[in-house]
DNA sequence: GAATAAAGTGTTAAGAAAACACTTTATTAG
DNA sequence: CTAATAAAGTGTTTTCTTAACACTTTATTC
């Protein structure tokens, strides 16, 4: 009980706490994830999730967001907490608990700092993801997977798209994601049906084709609806 | 990044680490949780979740055991991970760092050991909690939360009834669980349709009217099923 | 042996999802 | 200017699922 560690406060305030974070980016062909190549030992030459050492007065997920903006350039993005990772011998420096975040970009705006991580950051499509240092193989994994079930009720697969999409990316998108494929008229009914897609009058640019309808998300509608007991699925 | 502390050691390893579980029991009649009393400062008197601090060379997973052991009597239940709760001052006594658990169990295997734990834990029903101590309420919330989101997608409500139980128990379980409810001749259908229940010739015993069939979960047959890519739903 | 209380089943209507064929249209090649 | 192209976008039918609700059955109690 935490009574007793008043005393023995010096044997129990020996943990390193860090963060770790699963970056998705979408570039329209496949789903990414933001990995490092680590310059130093532990380790070094090793893939890793972009991370850091959680300051002594620091929430984690400030902390999170420091390294997202310094990794990325980026504020206000999709983050939510994974869970922690907090294996005995997970780290061969020292007892280091962390804990995993993951985060959804819009790729077109990745626009990296110069900084120290900007040199060994890219971007890999996740079928490509192999071993990893520490236990991030396991984080990734542990990510993607709760990806794809928040994904499927949640509308934050928008996250990942520019603001402004045509139904075609954002199926291709949810395809890619769940590696599963849908029909197209079904897709369109189902998703139109929701009644969060604002229809543009902007048009597609640059396609040696018909050019299809932009859309936009609509995030206010969707809060509404969340009150209406509206649950959003696939 | 993790290289830079070897040097800052000392100015890092500063945090405790805790774990606390929801532990969640069905009684036949509410879905209930496990509180305890604090007896010391700081919020002394207050209701709390069980929980302990993590020893220097201990897995969190392993800490949650042991605490729900000494509370419970029992072994291998039904646990996971929430998620880590980590606020600068969730804790008046330092940098303490909660991972937080769930965990399933069937109330009437619960047998508490004479222990410290004993005398103050009490089941609380799960629309009776209130105010608690630290960021406790906000943990049980959250977890709450989990389990009914968990619950329509995976068959794990099977571990709050006991080994045997009738399809009205069930019933009765996942319209607590969900607060909703439901048709008894398509609940029936639905769940049976899944064959995922095993029906005893055994019925059940003391009642004053028709005495229901009794069933078991085949956990082999759900495991086979996953395997050919099956996926439970409500 | 009738009343009871819940167990357990069957039927139909409404709605959602899957399958698939078709029409439309901006673009590009000739 | 016209035809070919490639994908956008729509409509229809069939199948499956869900919802609603009424009914039958049966051990127990009075």
């Amino acid at each position: 009980m935490y009574e007793k560690e008043r005393a023995k406060s010096s044997t129990h305030f020996t943990f390193g706490i860090s963060v770790d974070c699963v970056v998705f980016g979408f570039d329209g062909s496949d789903v990414k994830v933001l990995v490092i190549k680590r310059g130093n030992e532990p380790y070094k030459n090793f893939s890793a999730i972009p991370g850091d050492l959680v300051h002594k007065q620091e929430d984690p997920l400030d902390a999170t967001k420091r390294v997202l903006n310094e990794l990325t350039g980026l504020k206000d993005i999709y983050l939510e907490q994974l869970k922690a990772f907090a294996g005995v011998n997970r780290h061969p420096l020292g007892r280091v608990v962390t804990i995993a975040y993951y985060s959804l970009i819009k790729i077109s705006d990745y626009n990296p700092k110069p900084s120290s991580w900007a040199i060994d950051a890219t971007w890999t499509s996740i079928q490509d993801i192999q071993e990893m240092a520490f236990d991030h193989f396991e984080i990734f994994s542990s990510a993607l997977n709760r990806l794809q079930e928040r994904v499927r009720l949640r509308p934050i697969g928008f996250e990942l798209l520019p603001e402004e999409f045509t139904l075609a990316q954002l199926q291709h998108l949810y395809e890619k994601l769940l590696d599963q494929i849908f029909d197209k008229a079904n897709f369109r009914k189902k998703i139109l049906g929701m009644d969060l897609l604002i229809p543009l009058e902007k048009m597609q640019k640059a396609v040696r084709h018909r050019p299809a309808r932009m859309y936009r998300f609509d995030s206010n509608r969707y809060a509404d609806l969340t009150k209406k007991n509206f649950h959003f699925e696939l």
